[in-house]
DNA sequence: GCTCATTCGTGCGGTAGCGGACAGACTCGC
DNA sequence: GCGAGTCTGTCCGCTACCGCACGAATGAGC
């Protein structure tokens, strides 16, 4: 029951002084249009684990192009109690609301796991986008995947059990990490989703006894996608088909660009 | 306990062609800039409680700017279960996934509460939208608010009681109702916040043996606003927060249209 | 090898909300 | 005035999850 989990695997990071193409989606997708003029304004940094990027109604001071990280947006209540309202990998940008004009951020960002971004100023953000055009067009289709994800987060947290979100949050972090295993403590999970650790750990051991997932001691890994899938809830199955339909309409949107 | 409850208020209609000033505060923003331009293309239609403007999945062919009338988007699950992700009054605009370059909606939109609306017809929008500037950066910052404000909805389905949503629900309809009373019976209640009936029943006599509201047989109406949004989770205050930003913000987008 | 912080398993009583169901009350149409 | 349809109140057993709490296992640092 402790298969595949060891040491962590990290993956190489790619250099901001080009050559590389570069491992987030967005950027890719700007390969050829604005992407050489924007380069200098992009910076590589590491995220750490447990790394706070964003504090609720803070100002935001950059953007970030995710690579190997993964970032989650966390709303969090008046008493202290927090719930995940989108996961943030390689497919996406963190800081969408300085996209839509906006300064500060309503949600707090904080990396779950550890790895490379490119970002950029905010400032630099909204002086790209007076250019216009591709990038322009671009952040405008996230936002439309991003409020479809958000919108099923909601109907998940109302219906759907915790062992069925466990599942959904394992599949989703596994897509998104360069290695097997994942660093991941059950608290964390709780966290995210909003439950008891206790809650979680019922959902995990589940998981685990029927062999889906391995984990010990934060190290977490997901054994049999396609099983787990069953196990999870319709949500995860929705949210990739949104960031499919994301990048297959890229072409369209950057079409004219 | 029946006060005010009777014959159902309505207000006269604009229309539209000029004069009156747009009722919409999304087109009243626009007056001295696009306002003039846009007026042709705008269309006034009274939309009937229980209507659907939109089914999920499927094309939109107009974006509508409700003046009386109350528009809920609905996300629904594959086992049919439903949950409301965002109400929309006079304050915003319905067909947001158009202007972020969509094709379809992946919500449903339902008339909540009759009444006057202007839509405009999705090509022209999206025409119009080449034009720029003003309308451009108002649905900008109008899909921030939405943005902040279904990601409240996400904590408030995972974290808050039917009481406190009911009472915020109300809060909200009866914000947007131009009326004393609003049709909304206990079952469209449920299906907005996806819950059963049976719990918004016992809800809703709570808060009305303390006098806060009132209804019978699906007319409903707030009568003490002050109490009932102390009954609210902080979701209202939140939400009609987001909203004053919104509109305190339009100098600020609109300034160098 | 021991210590200590972290992580995980588990148990208990309590509760909110579920699914299903039914009866009473009201209202509209005829 | 009557029947049909709608809306609301309520009841049942049941499950999922809560809040709280404690002990055991693990692994990292010394």
């Amino acid at each position: 029951m402790t298969a595949k989990i060891g040491t962590r695997g990290q993956r190489g990071r790619s250099s901001a002084t080009g050559g590389v193409p570069p491992r987030n989606i967005v950027l890719a997708a700007l390969l050829g249009t604005q992407y050489k003029r924007i380069l200098p304004k992009l910076e590589h940094v590491t995220l750490r684990g447990g790394q706070t990027l964003y504090r609720a109604e803070q100002e935001i001071e950059h953007v970030y192009f995710p690579e190997e990280a993964v970032v989650a947006m966390i709303d969090s209540l008046d008493d202290g109690r927090t719930v995940e309202v989108g996961i943030i990998g390689r497919e996406g940008i963190v800081g969408l609301n300085i996209f839509l004009g906006g300064v500060v951020t309503p949600d707090k960002a904080l990396v779950q796991l550890a790895g490379g971004a490119m970002r950029m100023s905010a400032k630099d953000l909204r002086t790209e986008l007076r250019f216009g055009s591709p990038l322009q067009l671009l952040l405008l289709s996230y936002a439309r995947t991003f409020l479809a994800v958000i919108s099923q987060s909601v109907a998940c947290s109302q219906h759907h059990g915790i062992e069925q979100r466990v599942a959904r949050l394992l599949l989703t972090l596994d897509h998104y990490a360069g290695s097997a295993e994942f660093s991941m403590p059950q608290a964390s999970i709780a966290a995210l989703l909003g439950v008891r650790r206790a809650g979680v750990s019922e959902a995990a051991s589940h998981l685990r006894a029927q062999g889906l997932i391995a984990y010990r001691r934060g190290l977490t890994g997901v054994l049999e996608r396609r099983d787990l899938e069953k196990r999870s809830c319709e949500c995860y199955r929705f949210i990739r088909r949104q960031y499919a339909a994301f990048q297959s309409d890229l072409p369209r949107v950057l079409g004219r660009g």
